[in-house]
DNA sequence: CTGAAAGCGCTTACAG
DNA sequence: CTGAAAGCGCTTACAG
């Protein structure tokens, strides 16, 4: 290679790595040689020499959710204006495996590691730390470790949810929600929902129906419960956590011939494209993750370029409303007090601002 | 490291990679020194050293369809059964994303690569293959290629989807199809159709409908176009040549008043659940694509394994109907002459065999 | 079963 | 601006 150009092995290096280096004539000479030798650099050679790769770990829990896909588009955008390759792999919901993915590319060399886990995973990470690769949380709160994260305000989600049926005119509501406290969003969504009934500014009823995993079969036992109700007793305006909870519901609501929206308006919580099937289009409220990745990706360059002076942060994002049929024709129906842009599937979006 | 144990670096080598070459004892000790240490082997010098990676490449033409979610899981498996590592790529439907990513796996000196992309590749393929790396293709026929692919048969697709609505009863069909024969798969498709139709084995009026490209606002054109005739002309079945044609297709006759699948029964053909949210639950065609990806690794690794003495193959899976309420409705509705099975979303799932 | 040594293909100061 | 040389952290025959 070097020899077919009639130069050193050193200045072939420098063409490919700084090119500034080098004449023009030898640049050409060089690209020439590479071109028709079909020469391609051996990248495990050049991090080895280099001292470190040029790339960004992504490990995210599951590629299946949407919402995660969003996520390595920001970030690939992110590395890519920075000169950098991002390395992605999804995790199968599995912290095993997202064990076995960050040790991966700990293996790599990667400069950095991005993480979007389900659970405190600090345990996984100092093995990179401590190597003195940054580690950035994507979509879970983890400020009580040393270490940058950027979520979606899960509150607000809740917020948004519970506030728009109150607009809506509802005046029974019901948050289907996880029985327990393990997992964050259920809590902070709880919360949120909370704070708009407290906010309503008239009286509503207000109950939980503890659904006991997140899945649409337990938003499907849901509906039993409400349907066993004589329909006075029933909510007229449903939050569910998830989307896939909320799917559940729905369906078996129609199956036993509630209205939805008529009788009962139905949100979810996550705006899951990748959700079951659901004869109503579902109003949510989108999680943004296109932003979590470009910001998630920032804030690692910041630290790798600035450690030890970089100062940890937590980014919130905020949320934003997507309206569909499974509110939108609620029979008491007020119209939505915010304004609103259409989006170009016809749906309508409030930014939570 | 290696002192730390009190053994050469040779010996932590064989404990890392053949482990039946060293002393219990031994390993138990150099174990320690690796745990108490925090030491973490280096991919880049051990691939250097070994002359190759132990990893695979697979590169799909985008991450936001489902399917290839499925794709990179099947592969995933396969390749861990084999004891390599999976490097994940999406190339977000531009061709240049798609070089991009196969050079970088080319550098990372993958040991071999799958690669699923919408047009003729073998201009990128072909920096592989001349370096002795194989490349499957997944999900696109280039048999005309010395190279192995897996796809799914598109002529069954189209066959499968067409004979559904015959068998429930409707009497004038229409294939929503692309005008163009660039896109391999809707060639395909409109040829299983006019198969099915000519096995019809009674009159059946049949139509088809161009479409300018494969998006669900022409989708929501064709449905203008039938909306418009009196409605003793309209198709009483519509073949769409994709999940996003037939959503665009179905809200907008909705939205004209048109009952679907009370008055026209629609079909898809590619099963995305990254389609546009329907108000009807849409019947189509599976894909398979985790079986794909299984299909596609165990080929790649025997071409590795058995170079050059490899002879290529084209594997052809069957796609599976799975029936919902866009056609499960047809007010002339025959029952499906076939046997079917219920999926956990209850929705109907009939093999291809 | 273990160690010493060569070498994988690059990059990076360092001379010139 | 260019080349010669050392070295990155491993693996792999090869001796012992």
């Amino acid at each position: 290679m070097a020899r077919h150009a009639g130069v050193s092995m050193g200045t072939v290096s420098n063409v490919l790595n700084h090119p500034a280096k080098v004449s023009e004539q030898t640049i050409a000479r060089v690209r020439d040689a590479i071109d028709t030798l079909g020469f391609v650099r051996d990248a495990n050679a050049s991090s080895l020499a280099a001292g470190g790769s040029r790339s960004i770990g992504l490990v995210v829990i599951n590629l299946g959710n949407s919402m995660f896909v969003d996520v390595a588009r920001g970030a690939q955008t992110a590395a890519h204006t920075a000169g950098l390759n991002l390395l992605l792999a999804g995790s199968e919901d599995s912290f095993a495996v997202q064990g076995a993915n960050v040790d991966s590319f700990n293996e790599a060399r990667v400069q950095g590691l991005l993480l979007a886990p389900l659970q405190d995973s600090s345990s996984q990470t100092r093995r990179m730390t401590q190597r003195g690769r940054p580690v950035v949380i994507v979509n879970y709160d983890a400020s009580s470790d040393p270490v940058c994260c950027v979520v979606v305000d899960n509150e607000q989600v809740g917020y948004l949810a519970a506030k728009h049926l109150l607009d809506s005119g509802c005046e029974r509501i019901a948050f289907l929600g996880g029985e327990d406290e393990k997992f964050q969003p259920v809590r902070l969504r709880r919360r949120g929902v909370r704070r708009a009934m407290a906010e309503a500014g008239r009286p509503v009823a207000f109950e939980e129906i503890a659904v006991d995993e997140l899945t649409d079969a337990a938003g499907a036992r849901a509906a039993d419960a409400v349907a066993a109700r004589s329909p006075g007793m029933r909510p007229d305006g449903v939050v569910a956590v998830t989307d896939t909870v909320a799917v559940g519901f729905i369906e078996r609501a129609l199956d036993l011939g509630i209205d939805v929206p008529g009788q009962i308006a139905v949100m979810g919580c996550d705006r899951n494209t990748s959700a079951p099937d659901c004869r109503v289009p579902l109003s949510s409220v989108a999680m943004q993750g296109y932003e979590m990745g470009t910001a998630a990706m920032r804030l690692l360059l910041d630290e790798i370029a600035h450690t030890p002076n970089h100062v940890h942060q937590r980014v919130v994002l905020a949320p934003s409303l997507v309206v569909r049929a499974s509110t939108a024709g609620f029979r008491g129906g007020a119209a939505d007090s915010h304004g609103t842009a259409s989006e170009d599937d016809s749906s309508e979006v409030v930014n939570a601002g």
